[in-house]
RNA sequence: GGGUGCUUAGCUCAGCUGGUAGAGCGUCGCCUUUACACGGCGGAUGUCGCAGGUUCGAGUCCUGCAGCACCCA
């Protein structure tokens, strides 16, 4: 092995032969499960991101433990049309040569999209490779192509045969930049500022239908300007929007209102537009709100919407679907775009005395979630899917347990939303996407059929004869075609193997913003057609947010690609990617400054599985990952720590065929011991595994494999192996350093299966050398099985005695560190109090202590002899003394022994004040209190000791530096 | 307005069914010790948001409050 891990030169050759061998598809095994994840398909907007990247770690992760498990494990991939966000990229492209969208046919349109398409998705198949994605690319899919396509047809034409679709003419958010429909989750509203325009309406005299006084003469008193007894001139209604006062078709107040009681039933003149509406009574009006009375305009909001419906009031649509003023408007004001229109209807208002007054007012703006435009209530004829039945049935999957959310509290978001669905509209104003089967006869006719010849016949049957069909231009909204994809890309709806197989899958890995938008239509349309749930678990992860927290974004210029973390990247190469394509370039200036203040020298390469890892030690349940470069340096030094730790492995091993496996009887107490370990940190992985708590995955790997494994286990096997070396080697030392090879060998061997799923090269790197000497053979660490905890059974005497060992150890590089003794010279060890296990101990142990503390000679102090100078150390009844003529500062070791009375005297107190306790003793769980009395004699015993050392130590100090020579 | 999370060491975060507060990073000291200085050894740092309650015992359970974040209206 090369003396440094270099993983930029391993990977991408393990991940072509892994390819090139076909490893990543399922393999049919008699009497195997199957075990099968979906990709959530990428959008072929342009590159993966880092959500992208810890996604399918995630997954990857996942299919690898499946299938070394045995499972026939199908990781199905894919991409995803994405129709508004496509076609924008796209626009944008046309858009800087300087031509528009409608410059060109449609067809000519959908082909550059395509191109595009395939492009995109190269990409993002070379990142996926990049990142050691273990799909089946044989199965590819992507949303538009001919088999999903069918799939969305069938699936459409179901759904209308059942009544389940249906077209409606309905007040939609409509997008008038994008000049689309949009579902109710494409629309994100927020805060903003505005104004609170409080316009007079004219009130018309009953009996005369004419407009009673003039403007302003009522001498207006806001709410009351209403209510003014005699001369009642206007009613002032307050709006946000002014300018779609011109669709009003009614005035409305609370019928609890007081002050208005009086002019329901009224009539008021509709200045600028001329018009006589009527004063309704309805609940929905907040008297609270403005002056409680509101103008009604059905055709531009919502809520006015439903007030019109059930008041059976005129619909007067007043924009053009980029929202200008249309024919309703007066002639003056038509064509003029909404914005412009409300400065000028207020202008206009003004001059008219019909402005009480405007003051300032916070509301929700409500803005396209791709354009950013605000959207325009806005009465079209769309397509929609009636949701209710659907949601119900999808409601009772996730609370009958066919379904489970984990974490298991986004159940509850699920269910919020679901039990307040609305049905969905699903048709958009748009070129890309699937065209809607669905074709008029100009008559009033509409045929929703699976071909154009199908429409025909039924356009046939209907008037006896044939007659001229066009096609609905509109697409469908691109959730509709992943909702399928469970299925879809499985074979439906034709059938197949793989759908009988795979389907329902095992689990859906996604990020909870979309489990509105895709899980929740997932199940639904899983239950419908198929009749069954379309995964059994949902593992709903973080969002990942940049060092600082942010969400990385282009605009904000802090997102990385996560192929840049891997390979590294210049600064200069950095930035230019950071500034360029950006849709505010105005920002390139402040991002790049940002840039080079946070990475001066660009990003070093960290490879995939540091950054892997990284994925998966931060995949805790929290709903924000904070993403620091940091962690995926310190992962690549773990990395690093493995690499050194197989060569040390793969040397030792050195000349070995395959090393016989070591007999039970001929292994020492740290092979029984690292065993014992790594027993109990398999059980921890599948424990966490199970449960999809990465992050604990990830850390029982990292501490056994550092703190156990390199810190202890190696450093114990090497003199082992270096007497065993020996040329005048005992049997026993070449018995010993024979059970010591076997041992390293398993050990690693297991220990690289069992972090293969999170870091696949490097495991494979090394696995590919050891395995051999490891007595274990196969052609890709890929295809070895999973290792298996009850392989590594605990090994409690082992696992005491090491625990001794390392008391003994960790108490002697205390005295030495606390020192500052030089780590390569030798100290000598006397021994106080030591019982008869102790005896035992050092006797077997002597030889390991004395390597591994750096120790030179090893003494017991004769009992009743009085100890040299010394610094002490306590381990249970054994007092460890290193003398201190010519090593130890006396101060030094005293402050270090003040310390640690402090602390033991905060515990004795606490476990005194425990036990003096009687309503402890008499309550707790007998072991509970057992267990605090034993501490109590523990913490009293290093007491005394540490009393004793430190009255020596200060009379020490007190006579000058110069103590008595140790004795031995 | 309704809902869901979060608040623990300087930073980022773990802490399962209540039983002596942990990790990584950072920081400080010592050390090129024969797998690894991408390393080793050791140290320091926490009224676990606040206030009550339950309990022998609360970071952990309950209630209230405050702050932050997100989702839905």
């Amino acid at each position: 092995m090369d003396k440094t891990y270099s993983p930029g030169e391993i990977e991408p050759r393990l991940y072509q032969r892994w390819e090139a061998a076909g490893y990543f598809a399922p393999r049919p095994t008699a009497g195997a499960r199957g075990y099968c994840i979906v990709i959530p398909p990428p959008n072929v907007t342009g590159t993966l991101h880092m959500g992208h990247a810890f996604q399918d770690t995630i997954m990857d992760a996942l299919t690898r433990v499946h299938r070394m498990r045995g499972d026939v494990t199908l990781w199905q991939p894919g991409t995803d049309h994405a129709g508004i966000a496509t076609q924008m990229v796209v626009e944008r492209m046309l858009n800087a040569e300087g031509r528009r969208r409608t410059d060109l046919s449609r067809d000519e349109f959908v082909r550059r999209v395509w191109a595009w398409k395939e492009q995109s998705g190269d990409t993002i198949g070379r990142q996926m490779r990049r990142l050691g994605a273990s799909v089946d690319w044989s199965r590819e899919r992507f949303t538009m192509d001919e088999g999903l396509s069918r799939a969305v047809l069938e699936a459409f034409v179901r759904l209308h045969e059942q009544g389940l679709i249906y077209r409606g003419q309905r007040l939609v958010n409509w997008d008038p930049q994008l000049r689309t429909a949009l579902s109710d989750l494409e629309v994100l509203s927020s805060e903003e500022e505005g104004s609170l325009w409080h316009l007079r309406y004219p009130l018309l005299d009953a009996g005369t239908g004419e407009a009673g006084g003039g403007a302003g003469a009522a001498g207006a008193t806001g709410a009351g300007g209403a209510d003014g007894a005699g001369g009642r001139a206007y009613v002032v209604v307050a709006t946000t929007r002014p300018e779609t006062m011109l669709g009003d078709a009614a005035v409305a107040v609370n019928p609890a209102d007081q002050r208005y009681r009086h002019l329901i039933g009224a009539r008021v003149r509709l200045p600028l537009a001329e018009r006589e509406i009527p004063v309704i009574a309805d609940d929905f009006v907040d008297p609270g709100f403005g002056s409680g009375c509101v103008k009604i305009t059905p055709t531009h909001d919502f809520n006015d919407y439903a007030v019109a419906q059930r008041h059976g009031l005129p619909l007067i649509n007043i924009f053009t679907a980029d929202a200008r003023l249309n024919e309703a408007a007066p002639p003056r004001l038509r064509g003029l775009d909404r914005f412009a229109a409300r400065t000028r209807i207020v202008e206009e208002l003004t001059s008219a005395g019909l402005i009480e007054r405007i003051e300032p007012h916070k509301l929700m703006v409500p803005r396209g979630d791709r354009s950013g435009a605000v959207i325009e209530p806005y009465l079209t004829d769309q397509w929609y899917v009636r949701v209710a039945t659907l949601a119900a049935a999808a409601i009772e999957a996730v609370r009958g347990g066919r379904v489970r959310f984990v974490p298991e509290h986004w159940s509850r978001t699920y269910f919020q939303w679901m039990e307040n669905i609305q049905d969905w509209c699903i048709s958009r104003q748009l070129w890309w996407g699937h065209r809607i089967p669905a074709w008029y006869d100009g008559k009033g006719g509409v045929y929703v059929a699976r071909s154009e010849a199908e429409a025909h016949a039924q356009a046939r049957a209907r008037h006896g004869q044939d007659v001229p069909l066009t096609q609905d231009e509109d697409v469908l909204d691109t959730w509709f075609s992943s909702a399928l994809w469970p299925f879809s890309t499985l074979g439906w709806p034709e059938g197949s193997a793989e759908l009988t197989r795979f389907y329902p899958t095992d689990v859906l890995v996604t990020g909870f913003d979309i489990i509105f938008f895709w899980v929740a239509r997932m199940i639904m349309f899983g239950l419908k057609f198929m009749g069954a749930v379309p995964f059994r678990e949902v593992y709903v992860h973080g969002l990942i947010l940049d060092a600082e927290g942010q969400k990385m974004s282009k605009s904000k210029g802090n997102v990385i690609d996560p192929i840049d973390i891997i390979d590294g990247i210049e600064l200069p190469e950095l930035i230019a990617k950071r500034t360029s394509g950006l849709m505010q370039p105005h920002l390139a200036a402040a991002i790049e400054r940002a840039t080079r203040k946070q990475y001066p020298q660009g990003i070093p390469a960290h490879g995939t599985d540091a950054l892997r890892f990284t994925f998966a030690s931060l995949a805790s349940q929290s709903r924000e990952l904070r993403f620091d470069l940091n962690r995926v340096d310190g992962n690549r030094k773990f990395c690093n720590k493995l690499w050194n730790a197989a060569r040390f492995a793969l040397r030792s091993l050195e000349g070995e065929t395959a090393v016989a496996a070591a007999a039970p009887g001929e292994l020492s107490v740290a092979d029984r011991w690292i065993r014992s370990r790594l027993g109990s940190a398999l059980a921890a992985l599948d424990e966490a595994l199970a449960t999809y708590r990465f992050d604990f995955a990830a850390s029982a790997l990292y501490e056994f494999t550092w703190d156990e494994l390199c810190a202890w286990y190696i450093e114990i096997v090497k003199p082992v192996f270096a007497a065993g070396a020996a040329a005048d080697a005992s049997p026993a030392a070449l018995t010993a350093a024979r059970a010591a090879r076997a041992t390293l060998a398993t050990v690693l061997e297991t220990l690289l299966r069992a972090l293969h799923p999170l870091m696949p090269f490097i495991t494979e790197e090394i696995w590919l050398r050891l395995a051999p000497l490891a007595g274990v053979s196969g052609p890709s660490i890929m295809l070895a099985p999973w290792p298996r905890a009850a392989d590594f059974p605990r090994d409690a005497a082992a696992e005491a005695e090491l625990g001794w060992v390392r008391s003994v150890v960790q108490g002697i590089w205390q005295i030495r560190s606390g020192m500052d003794i030089d780590p390569s010279r030798r100290v000598p060890l006397l021994l106080q109090h030591a019982g008869p296990l102790d005896r035992a101990r050092l006797q077997r142990y002597g030889a390991l202590l004395t390597h591994l503390a750096g120790l030179a000679q090893v003494h017991e102090l004769p009992a009743g002899d009085a100890a040299p100078p010394a610094a002490a150390s306590m381990v249970g009844e054994l007092t460890l003394l290193v003398p201190m003529a010519g090593l130890i500062d006396p101060a030094s070791e005293l402050a270090r022994l003040d310390r640690l009375l402090q602390k033991n005297t905060q515990d004795l107190a606490r476990t005194r004040g425990r036990l003096a306790n009687d309503a402890f003793v008499r309550n707790a769980p007998p072991e509970v209190v057992a267990q605090e009395r034993a501490r109590l004699t523990e913490f009293e015993r290093t007491h005394a000791a540490l009393e004793r050392q430190i009255a020596q130590v200060r009379a020490l100090a007190a006579q000058g530096s110069a103590g008595p020579e140790p004795r031995s």
